[in-house]
DNA sequence: AACGAAACGTAAAGGTTCTGTAAAGGTGAT
DNA sequence: ATCACCTTTACAGAACCTTTACGTTTCGTT
């Protein structure tokens, strides 16, 4: 679960799901991809034909990503790519079948982010996805600095990942440290249960998903083992909220 | 790169305009120098916020020199030194309202050139400005001096690349010595994959790239060889940590 | 007050991803 | 060709996230 160290890095608290533009003249391929990414919490857009791609792609509506599928008829991905590149910077991740070299470096040359070859595995595909975004987000924020946080007895070290409470140190992990922090963020506010799991995990909240219970579960226990106190209310039916001292 | 540029500037520097960057969140200050400084024939360009004035720092577009405010929001002036001396050698004049010598020296160990305290005579910030770029353009090596680092009984010393721990000699590739430097520089601070990648190999990461980690494990063993107690600390899913001692 | 449904708390189990590192492979300098 | 170094590969183990399962609490309804 990279999504979420990547929101992190990013510090980005966008509260919309990213948005992927799947270029592809293979129904069965796109209907699949769109299935999948769709499950692991993207906002997915597909056009099966290379020039209604490249005018979606340049409409004006933002994509985090696109997928380019090289070999289409009238019009190539190279092609698609090499028009997109004039005016937008959005990643693009090619797709092919071709997996020799030359399309590669041709690919990558003309401005294309990654490349991966076809058939390919849903997993590495997503890796590639989010390694792109996350690479591209780096750069375009230059590495913001984010401040510490000092909230009822709890201080929060974004640049040094730390957390203590108390003046005793907490070991936590990136997702507890992430949900503590918005929270923090939000001190003496209620905050949703799908706000964390969008923000925090970066998809949407599933019917019966509790993780996100498990991870306040966890990060209560961590806190209660080194200070007296209840520290995050629980608000039925909503979701949680760091209550700040009086 | 930085050579090259370095080199031009050494060769040419009577031929063009000498660049300076302003960073510093006092609007009035900063409009009255950069008025001051372009009658004096200088190029001029304008910062007021830490953040900003970093990323145009680090921009790629060259700089003669750097006066840098100590006292900003959000981040202060020693960490825009620090991130930039992490990839730059450029100059840098630190312009500081508090006085006193613990922020002297703070600022000079890690690689300002120089420092006046405000306020100050327009007369002595050009003198020391010629100062610092002439002394900078003299240097035929063409590197700013780099500071020692002393860290958690870690001593680096860039100038000679050479390391000590517990004042035993540690010999390090050039690669160990930079992701040790990069860590040191950011003591007690998360560094991620991506940066150490790209500031110590200089390329991105790629998505199933281990060489950071076999760096890492080799440094470690190099360290552990000599001391105990665990030096970097691993963040999962986002990079190292150098720990520093209490 | 009693009841039931829905939401919550959490231990334990399950599954995935990430890391540590030895070993092999590759590269460039001498 | 040799050497030093960097990168890739491979696998085991650790850390982590999610799901499952069951007991408890909350709250509206009777």
């Amino acid at each position: 679960m990279n999504q979420a160290v990547r929101e992190f890095n990013t510090m980005h608290s966008d509260f919309h799901l990213q948005s992927l533009l799947v270029i592809d003249d293979d129904i069965e391929l796109t209907e699949m991809l769109s299935t999948y990414l769709t499950s692991m919490g993207y906002n997915v857009t597909v056009k099966n034909d290379g020039e209604v791609g490249l005018s979606e792609a340049v409409s004006g509506k933002h994509y985090d990503l696109i997928l380019l599928d090289v070999m289409m008829p009238k019009i190539d991905g190279f092609d698609v790519l090499k028009k997109l590149r004039e005016s937008h910077t959005t990643p693009v991740l090619m797709l092919t079948a071709r997996g020799d070299d030359y399309d590669r470096i041709l690919g990558l040359e003309i401005g294309a982010d990654d490349y991966l070859p076809k058939p390919f595995n849903h997993r590495e595909l997503v890796a590639r996805i989010k390694a792109i975004v996350r690479r591209h987000n780096l750069s375009a924020s230059g590495g913001a600095i984010e401040q510490d946080l000092l909230v009822n007895g709890i201080f929060l070290s974004p640049s040094s990942q730390m957390a203590k409470v108390d003046d005793v140190e907490l070991v936590l992990t990136s997702t507890e440290f992430l949900i503590l922090r918005l929270l923090m963020l939000n001190a003496a506010k209620r905050v949703t249960k799908e706000e964390i799991s969008l923000k925090v995990l970066g998809k949407p909240l599933q019917v019966f998903d509790r993780s996100i219970d498990m991870h306040v579960s966890n990060l209560r226990k961590k806190i209660s083992a080194v200070t007296v106190g209840e520290k995050i209310k629980t608000i039925r039916g909503v979701g949680y909220m760091l209550i700040v001292g009086k």
